[in-house]
DNA sequence: TCGGGGGGTGAAATCGTTTTCTCTCAAGGC
DNA sequence: GCCTTGAGAGAAAACGATTTCACCCCCCGA
């Protein structure tokens, strides 16, 4: 047996030239003298094959440099190890942290990530997700944009599919708790002092945005003399420095920012200004990231566990994978950070 | 013909319970009363299909909510029409931009991208990337930390593979020119006064550290009374911070730092100990990374074309997986951008 | 009227795996 | 010595698409 074939000897020299056609597993099967069922078995470790053949199979993978396709090996299989993610913009340090935080947790179990930015379009969102899907087993969709009404038939077709800082909607697999961190921020500066507030936006598709200004409102009502505006923002640097004159114009004394991208933007544009912070206006942020405890002065915010949330939806897409029934969703608390961008504790001002 | 199956029918309503079965082309085909040949080529935009039939096909297909599937089209096909991309750092803003540039440019060409971060570890990269390539069409590796010989048969191996920031390596796509943009950088410093340099050095595995190091030693020997030293770094903004002590130990007036984020943790380090920069120390980064703008003070850097970079590298992949000859390496300018961390033109000190 | 040509369609091969299912052979129990 | 058992291995059928090839049929020109 193990007729071997000379051309196929010649082709498979280090010719620079094309790239050389990759080794079948029929190819292993031919040279080792076995069946492809045989080979088939020794790659995927099963016990019921002579150790002699496992061997010479063995051998004949490592001459041809096999490398089984992973695509014949996903269409029989059913699955593809591998889910999606999309992200509505990825110079937003919080999603950076998401994504590698996925990436591992999904490594471990043996998956792989797609990934695709929708640059905060709710439009491409829907037609990046659908694509994705149809290359892997199943997505995560990070605080998608998308109105309730239209995410949730969207995560119905898309099949497996988990939802990111999306709280109480079909599939969210873990939510940070904005309303909780919201109300610690507005709690703090209501101590040191502060009555006129106000919100510098995010935008108006995120429902984080919403939980966020509804907090807001309520605390306003909940507690007499406290006064809130609202100013549009964004979600980036730049919306916060833009931001900075309608701020100023409020005449409001503390500014809570969407996240801390915006409060770090504005901090620069009321500088600029020649606006003491916090002495004449008081900035916090949300989400803590990580350059958020360096700024001048560095900048009062809430701490989100990022990496807890990975692994909650990972955990999420893991269990609707293998057909179990999904854990509940995790809302995740955040941490307050107060650092002088609000002047801490002690630099109170009435 | 067109006989409906009811069963199939019933199956197919919107049972909550288990998720039903994907409808395949043979799905299309029976539903539609043709072959699948025919639904093959109405879902191509074949023009040699009759207009009745083919919008009987699209019916069915909207029917049956039929997605082609990507695994078989790519068995068939050969090819998967996605690239994978490895990073040493995903927290590396850098890295955030290339892969959020690569994504886009990929996009464009209806390909999408499969993410991994190797966690600075070489080990962990060719893995990563092994495991990747079976998965999809080609790679690219972004600033490789693998040594030159290993890296060569490792592209071989891999198939269609470009590099970034490896530059003269087989197999490169685009490389930042650090050598012109360090030495702006010292020249800069040079003529604001300074002749004690301290470099804070990046892993001794990159392959850039070792560019920006040897077009120092040049400065260094072309310059008559500049003296060069080097202090242990890092990549991140911890490594910055810690080397604090040990550049104030050096007594150099100017230090030049491996990139942007190892320049602010070490402004932070220093000044927490009451050192005024640039007064008393001088700080470059590299990169230009969006925050260096907006440090205290804004940081001396030179800006790096990531994007540029980006459409390089895929155009290159991109040829790669045409079967044409690639372009040549793209060697990317830098550019200066003086910022009052080295206190500008005017600021100089003897 | 016949031949040729071309457009529209379907049957079947193909891609690279995994997994029944079948078969052979050797060992062990009665 | 016969029958059962089980282990090891191969042939072949999937999986879901694309594409070659052959076929049919209609129309046109001679």
């Amino acid at each position: 047996m193990q007729e071997r074939s000379d051309t196929d000897g010649a082709e498979r020299g280090r010719s620079v030239g094309r790239p050389r056609r990759r080794a079948t597993i029929g190819d292993v099967a031919a040279q080792a003298g076995v069946s492809k069922a045989t080979v088939s078995r020794v790659m995927n470790a099963s016990r019921t094959v002579d150790p002699v053949i496992a061997e010479r199979v063995r051998q004949a993978a490592a001459d041809l440099e096999y490398r089984p396709s992973a695509v014949g090996r996903s269409l029989v299989l059913g699955r593809t190890e591998t889910v999606g993610v999309v992200v509505p913009d990825l110079a937003n340090p919080t999603f950076q942290e998401l994504l590698r935080a996925l990436s591992r947790a999904a490594a471990a179990d043996d998956y792989r990530l797609l990934f695709a930015d929708s640059s905060e379009s709710p439009r491409e969102e829907a037609i990046l997700a659908a694509d994705l899907r149809r290359h892997c087993d199943g997505v995560v969709l990070a605080a998608p944009r998308l109105p309730a009404e239209e995410l949730a038939t969207e995560v119905e077709r898309l099949g497996p599919a988990v939802l990111y800082n999306r709280p109480g909607e079909p599939g969210s697999g873990a939510a940070v708790d904005y309303a909780g961190g919201i109300l610690a921020l507005a709690r703090h500066l209501h101590e040191l002092g502060h009555r006129q507030l106000v919100f510098v936006a995010g935008p108006s598709t995120s429902v984080s945005n919403r939980i966020r200004l509804a907090a807001l409102r309520e605390f306003e009502t909940g507690h007499a003399g406290v006064r809130l505006q609202v100013v549009p923002g964004g979600v980036d640097f730049a919306a916060g420095y833009d931001a900075a004159e309608p701020v100023l114009a409020t005449g409001a004394t503390a500014a809570v920012a969407f996240n801390d991208l915006v409060a770090m933007g504005l901090l620069s544009g009321v500088h600029e200004r020649g606006v003491d912070v916090p002495g004449q206006l008081a900035i916090t942020g949300f989400d803590d990231i990580p350059f958020s405890g360096y700024t001048t002065p560095p900048l009062t915010t809430c701490h989100t566990p990022i990496e807890a949330a990975a692994h909650a939806c990972w955990a999420h897409v893991r269990a609707l994978l293998a057909g179990e029934e999904p854990p509940p969703e995790v809302l995740l608390p955040v941490e307050l950070r107060v650092r002088a961008s609000t002047g801490g504790a002690a630099a109170a001002a009435g």
